[in-house]
DNA sequence: CTTACAATGGGGAGAACTCCTGATATGCGG
DNA sequence: CCGCATATCAGGAGTTCTCCCCATTGTAAG
């Protein structure tokens, strides 16, 4: 019995790319591709695939809300999110969408093909590079709400992160904060506790990812 | 006469899918894959492709900084880069490196396949989209812009800019460019006198706007 | 040939960061 | 009331960064 499954990617060549791959596989068939989630969504409900492949970051409606609303209406369907970010927000949003893989783009081919017949037989499949995320994003789930990364941190944290990002030191934020240093850098210590980041650069760029400083 | 190729991109499954399109062509051989910069630079030298498929972002050495270093050592070597941002600087950068190519990641695959024919007869291939920033590009040269990175940085202090914007520390960054941290430091020093800068944060922004590192 | 700059390497000093270990107080929800 | 998160503060150790000083080599421009 062959697989129906469907592409939805932005990216052209990445659409083309995959299904080139996927036609070597026998038991599987490309039924077509979409380059945006209200195209996918369309697409779906027309083909009827057994599952889709899905580029999470896409325009118009993204991966994540296209899952949403595909899973709402047609439970069957299995929905593999492909993306370049390990990024917990979006892996956890993905899943709790309802997709039933998550694969980062520098997985191996050969993880795809497996995934696809993992999900068929109705399991889940994660690459390992982000299996540990969800592990601690299901353990941190002791509230039903909606933990964005972001959320992670309390408001005092983001408003230290936000002085860091800005390039200045312990010394200066504690003046204008009107707290210790040794404070600040509890704070600091907390933050890249949670953001799980080692170094200022790397805490720079979540708070530029974040809209909490700019370039 | 098959035309050899080597693949630059960070993501394996995207190298997997240009490799299975490439291979389709009778014509054309891929020689291998690399997964970022410093990795390609050494296999064009040891493989001698004609064509070079480069993404533009990738970690440690970035496509741009690679095509200008492997452009300066092979004069003979193609290079085609391709990317998923149609980002001015990304663009005239990477032709001012020495691209012989530029296309987007949502072209078709046989845009790409022609690309590589078009460089091959040493012409110079745009995906229609990016032609006009080009043109654009041209005309705005005219007058003396703000000095960008590309000219106020020398290619090695690039490099080190950008592994520190990566957030690697002085000692890691000596270890992989095979130098010692004294050099590191002397760099990045210069990077910060001609950059203004104080820290690593603002570094940081700084190699984002340019291009060196992504969020 | 001189001048300038890029790239390499080094010493030293103090500031800043990173990572531990603690502690106290407050407020909120079960 | 208890547990938990937040916010505050501290000591110490080790690492890293920042900023001075300096040098040699090679190369490109004038």
């Amino acid at each position: 019995m062959t697989i129906k499954v469907l592409i939805a990617d932005d990216h052209q060549i990445m659409r083309e790319g995959l299904r080139a791959m996927l036609e070597k596989e026998h038991d599987i068939k490309v039924l077509g591709e979409a380059e945006d989630g209200r195209m996918i969504q369309r697409m779906t409900q027309e083909l009827l695939p057994d599952v889709i492949i899905m580029d999470v970051a896409m325009p118009d409606l993204n991966g994540i809300e296209a899952t949403r609303q595909i899973v709402a209406e047609l439970p069957g369907v299995k929905i593999i999110a492909l993306s370049m970010h390990d990024d917990r927000r979006f892996v956890l949003n993905m899943l709790k969408a309802g997709a039933a893989g998550y694969m980062l783009k520098d997985c191996a081919f050969k993880d795809l093909a497996k995934a696809i017949r993992v999900v068929m037989s109705h399991k889940t499949y994660l690459s390992h590079e982000v299996a540990d995320i969800v592990v601690q994003g299901y353990l941190s789930s002791t509230d039903p709400k909606d933990p964005s990364a972001f959320q992670l941190l309390s408001p005092r944290e983001r408003e230290v992160l936000q002085l860091l990002a800005e390039g200045q030191t312990s010394a200066k934020i504690a003046d204008k904060l009107h707290i210790s240093v040794k404070t600040v850098e509890t704070h600091r210590q907390k933050i890249m506790d949670k953001l799980k980041t080692r170094n200022i650069a790397e805490l720079t760029k979540y708070a530029i990812r974040e809209g909490l400083t700019s370039t």
